[in-house]
DNA sequence: TCAGCGGTTGACCGACCAGTCAATCGGGAA
DNA sequence: TTCCCGATTGACTGGTCGGTCAACCGCTGA
């Protein structure tokens, strides 16, 4: 009981400490706060973060894990559907962008000072960034050998280009150089997977019936 | 005579500290570095880096902008040559690659340091980085316009996601996520154009061409 | 020969900040 | 009531590093 009661407690200031830790890294960027900012913005006391946390790189290592854990899950989850990649794809660019909206900060930190940190944080967790690199990668190969993909290009490169895509819209709705209205995300979704997929130039001038996807694929 | 031999001096020096900076910055990161590494690292003392630049910071300023300029230009001059869109990409795209291939230290800094690091540096130059995605959007809102591109995205929605891929690929050749042979670079440079162009998805023999957007977009 | 003057030097200063630690609190068990 | 122990506090320390500055060097022109 004294056990769970106490345990409870520690979850939530630990909790707490992490929650401010996203903000304030998403405010001023890791770098630029001090732990005391973070111990303030969580209301407590500058000790406390160092009994949580080893270091203040902690903070952010376990923030990064928390999350990333999650979406290399959904993305294997994903790809072990039996759907058309395409939907696939849209499932994985709809959970990056759907995180992104529902916690724009932790994605914030998550991208700036990770994922695109590759030279700092980045390197501790490049494995991890790579693992979902993989899984993308891997729903493409399958799909070019389902035939839904031409193989002209590398799995690996594929996988670089559509996360790339994403990655720089996020980063577009995060430093206001793109629109970032429910909508946008909406359309968002849509049109990377759509631009990965079919390309950004007009196919036939008069075009391809839409058609099917509804017909067998192959044989 | 003095004054161009001083003069020529002075730049030497100069060019000496930048030049290692460029160096040590990729090497070890902004913000991990010392402004002594930079003076030790040129061979100068340390009080000179302060005489030629106010800060430290106004060496990675230096060191973006004189190469993005560059960049932008060549943007700027491809989107005005009377040749198709697929073909101005593939000028932005191998520009941007063969600026890494010749100097990949110098790339890797500006896309590590600055680009990539909208929260500190990139802040800064946000606007510069700006008019980069615009110049690329004003590619594709002319290839729109020519009938070579479809409407289904808007030019800026086009322009983040083709430089996104391209970042995407830098990355990885900088942290060994791909491989970066000289076939490699030759080989990105096409695929990554021909990707954003033409897409992932086998068009021709089944095809699974699903949705839309090919539909009714306006009008 | 010498004064003038950039270019150049590097010891030093002051600010900043991650991380430590001894003290205190508070609640449950004896 | 008292003891114990983990949770909590925040002043303090040690070290780092950006930036300053007074002195020095060596060329040039008088």
């Amino acid at each position: 009981m004294s056990a769970a009661a106490r345990h409870g407690a520690a979850v939530d200031k630990r909790r707490l400490i992490l929650d401010a830790g996203v903000r304030v890294f998403a405010r001023q960027g890791f770098y630029r706060c001090r732990v005391s900012d973070v111990a303030d913005e969580a209301g407590v006391a500058y000790g406390l973060v160092y009994h949580y946390f080893q270091s203040k790189d902690e903070i952010l290592d376990t923030v990064f894990l928390e999350r990333w854990d999650v979406m290399l899950g959904v993305i294997a989850e994903v790809d072990a559907r039996d759907v058309p990649a395409r939907e696939k794809l849209e499932a994985v660019a709809g959970f990056i962008v759907d995180s992104y909206r529902y916690d724009p900060e932790l994605m914030k930190v998550i991208i700036v000072e990770v994922t695109r940190a590759a030279n700092s944080f980045g390197r501790t967790h490049l494995g991890k960034i790579r693992e979902a690199y993989a899984g993308i990668a891997e729903i493409v190969r399958k799909a070019q050998a389902t035939g839904e993909h031409k193989r002209s290009v590398t799995p690996q490169f594929a996988a670089m280009a559509f996360y790339g895509a994403i990655e720089q819209l996020l980063t577009g709705w995060i430093f206001d150089i793109l629109p970032a209205g429910e909508e946008d995300f909406e359309r968002a979704k849509r049109q990377v997977v759509q631009t990965v997929c079919e390309g950004l130039e007009e196919t036939a001038p008069r075009a391809s019936a839409p058609s099917s996807d509804l017909l067998p694929r192959d044989a």
